[in-house]
DNA sequence: CGTCGCTAGGTAGCACGCCGATCTAGATAG
DNA sequence: CTATCTAGATCGGCGTGCTACCTAGCGACG
């Protein structure tokens, strides 16, 4: 269950974004982040996806790790936004709104019917 | 110019949906696909992209190929929407309204700000 | 005690698709 | 003759998602 409702190649451009956004509720680790996407209706994203993904947000310094012992269960890594990772989120998100309308527009106006010669 | 508005992750996920309602507008070929999807502020497609893409769509029967000589330049391949097609344009691009939306408010509601321990 | 299952993170191999470069080729302009 | 535009196509490299698989802590169950 929980389907994957939307095509896997819209999720995967906008998963970063995703991720950035669920991050700036404060901080989290990965297994978390991959439930609330789910949660959220973007679809499962897998370790062998989300993981690697982290690291080069961490790697690109848009977020920042910490390493916290687990309460019950396995430590966690910790991510928070960094000053760069929080603008990133809102310039993409401004951006997306941007790109959202711009496409279903596009998609949206009457076909101009080209003439067939 | 003709700057790419856009992170090429985001049109590379539409980009199939997009030339689909290109050739909605009625039969036409790769270059002036290319040139349509350039004008309408998606960036600009290159051959390398384009013509596997067509190719893909031919393959999986969405859209039909026809060669026709040119009048002044090269022979043109001209595509045009099977049944299929239009109904994968038209599945599609409902789905892309509500996955916009969905994307769309998800980044803008409030940021719950989760507690820091 | 041994095992299962959940939580949590990580890695390796494979496949797919974009991209830049390169090629062919017709038409036209200089 | 050469350059440029149009038009299509292919190929190698690269990035990245995805499927498996692995480690490891912890609790529950028989």
């Amino acid at each position: 269950m929980t389907e994957n409702p939307y095509p896997s190649e819209w999720l995967r451009g906008v998963l970063g974004l995703a991720v950035l956004r669920v991050i700036a509720d404060g901080p989290t680790y990965g297994y978390a982040i991959a439930l609330a996407l789910a949660d959220q209706g973007f679809g499962e994203i897998k370790g062998g996806t989300l993981y690697p993904l982290l690291g080069r947000f961490e790697e690109s310094g848009d977020v920042s790790a910490e390493w916290r012992e687990g309460d019950g269960g396995p430590g966690r890594k910790y991510y928070r936004l960094t000053e760069s990772g929080r603008r990133l989120l809102h310039d993409r998100g401004r951006m997306w709104h941007g790109f959202a309308r711009h496409m279903s527009g596009f998609l949206t106006t009457m076909p101009t019917e080209r003439i067939e010669r």
